[in-house]
DNA sequence: GCTATCGATAGCATTAACCAATCAATCTTC
DNA sequence: GAAGATTGATTGGTTAATGCTATCGATAGC
């Protein structure tokens, strides 16, 4: 059996002319009565029952068929409509994961510009570890995600989208205030907050302080597990202790500014690059790409955004 | 797009394995990669995400394409399932015409007949005139008739069943009763009763006995429009005249048994031929033959039945 | 770096689908 | 009633499609 068979049971059933019906078909009348002939021996019934006569008659069986055909040829249509809407990379969820030191400092922005670049594709958002975000990447569980980690994961790709530094933060009557700049080795003898094991945001910060690794070891900084950036932020506020946060999580907070202090580091600061990975694979690079121009047109303040010739 | 196209897409949907959905398929696994792949092109929609890993995911495109393709099949399935009870050909109604003169001596006996050799076959019955059934026989309203003339009709068979006498009917009490049998002539004196013009009978009859027919323009006999056997012989019976009847006619009928006398023609009695046709391109033969093989099997007493040998 | 696995590609053989021409049966018309 | 017109079925040859074998490129795991 066959889609075509049944398009000239169709016609026949409709027309009720062998003629007429190839004609409609756009193909001639031998071709429609051997494939009707071809579908009445697989099915053991005739359809039709070619009178002499001008006119044919649609058999009882005939009838079902044409029924059930025509009906056929609505989901077929259905088909081609969805995939018609398929075909546009900006419909359809795209699912994003973000890491939990980004998600805070971005989504807020990111998502009216998507609104606007990309009305028909809603995010599907999910904040976790890089390293979670990654087997999920690859899974198939989400389609895109944010990082702050060089991807070298086969089967993945990845962009980047804006270099980011870090800065001090102090509570507001600490003597470090005084500096305009502060470098690694100032933070050596504070308590420094920072987030516990899994976040990929720790570990750069102790990367680019050597000093507080040692610190770390000795117990003097206080490793906060599993905690978020805006909880740290809150108890260098109270006073407990100094920390480093990426720069986007400096900006829009105005309730600590009578409490916190935030100090560039001297020379050479310290920073991270954000990403945008997916799947080789993943088959709407439109959507990759307007989610990459969407975190560009982002004002994120005090980020060097890397633009698509420096790719 | 084609039914094979969307048998690959199932598979692949269902095993997430190019090579495994091959092997369902009875297939090498170049034909369903090349398949999916015009599929794809043709709706423009990646259908499946071929990741470098050992398993491919479904694409949202995918899994609605694959969704609505299962349904489709279901709907095929009920084709064949349909096209396997219609091949059947004792099942499903039969449409049969009935001459008004045949009908009420046959039915009754035709009918428990059929329900016994084709108990899926229901008859959907019609009696009118032969001319009328004829019509709508060539015309596909109706697929058999019985009825007691030669069929001479381009596009139409049949074959002849009974050969059933002609009586005579009389009231209890007339003189002819005291002959055995009568003859065509004994019957110009009377008064006749005949059915309306319309009636093939009422030809028979007349053509059988040509001193009615001079009678019948001589005003002697008197014609009932439009009326039935039954009428007829109930004025019969009351004594209003007499009448020539078939012989299926003059059974069963047990209240008239004290006031109605029958006599059967003398010498080569009259007779008519009833017959079953059909169209010629009528696509159930063996339900024509149930029919037959019914009517033949019915016991109607007084007829030659046309045996198969006969034909 | 080597091997195994998976899907894509190329080349070739087979099948089918299709058309033009013709045929057989029937209906219509003169 | 014979000639012409109409209709679906049949035939032969061409083209497109489908499928298979062999091979390739990419990836993952040891």
């Amino acid at each position: 059996m066959t889609l075509t068979e049944l398009k000239y049971v169709l016609a026949v059933a409709r027309e009720r002319h062998f003629g007429r019906a190839a004609e409609a078909c756009y193909v001639a009348q031998p071709t429609l009565s051997v494939a009707i002939k071809k579908l009445e021996d697989e099915l053991g019934v005739m359809l039709f029952e070619r009178g002499g006569g001008g006119e044919i008659s649609v058999t009882p069986a005939g009838e079902r068929v044409a029924e059930q055909a025509s009906r056929i040829f609505e989901l077929v249509d259905g088909i081609k409509d969805s995939a018609a809407v398929a075909k546009d990379d900006l419909s359809g969820p795209l699912r994003l994961g973000v890491i939990y030191t980004i998600a805070p400092y971005l989504l807020p922005w990111l998502i009216p510009e998507m609104n606007k670049l990309a009305p028909h594709m809603p995010l599907m958002l999910e904040e976790n570890y890089t390293k979670v975000l990654t087997e999920k990447l690859k899974k198939g569980e989400i389609d895109a995600m944010l990082i702050a980690t060089p991807v070298e994961e086969p089967g993945l790709l990845s962009l980047p989208l804006y270099d980011e530094p870090f800065q001090v933060a102090l509570p507001a009557a600490h003597p470090l205030r005084k500096k305009k700049a502060v470098t690694s080795a100032d933070l050596e003898a504070e308590n420094i907050l920072l987030l516990g094991t899994g976040h990929c945001f720790r570990d750069q910060v102790l990367q680019a302080c050597p000093c507080l690794n040692r610190a770390a070891s000795g117990g003097l900084a206080k490793t906060l597990e599993s905690s978020s950036l805006e909880t740290i932020r809150h108890m260098v506020a109270s006073g407990v202790g100094v920390t480093v946060l990426p720069c986007t999580a400096t900006r829009m907070h105005y309730v600590d500014d009578d409490l916190l202090t935030l100090r560039p580091f001297k020379d050479a600061p310290p920073s991270r690059l954000v990403s945008i990975a997916w799947r080789k694979s993943f088959p709407r690079p439109k959507a990759i790409e307007t989610l990459r121009q969407a975190v560009l047109a982002t004002d994120l303040g005090c980020v060097a955004k890397v633009t698509p010739g420096q790719r």
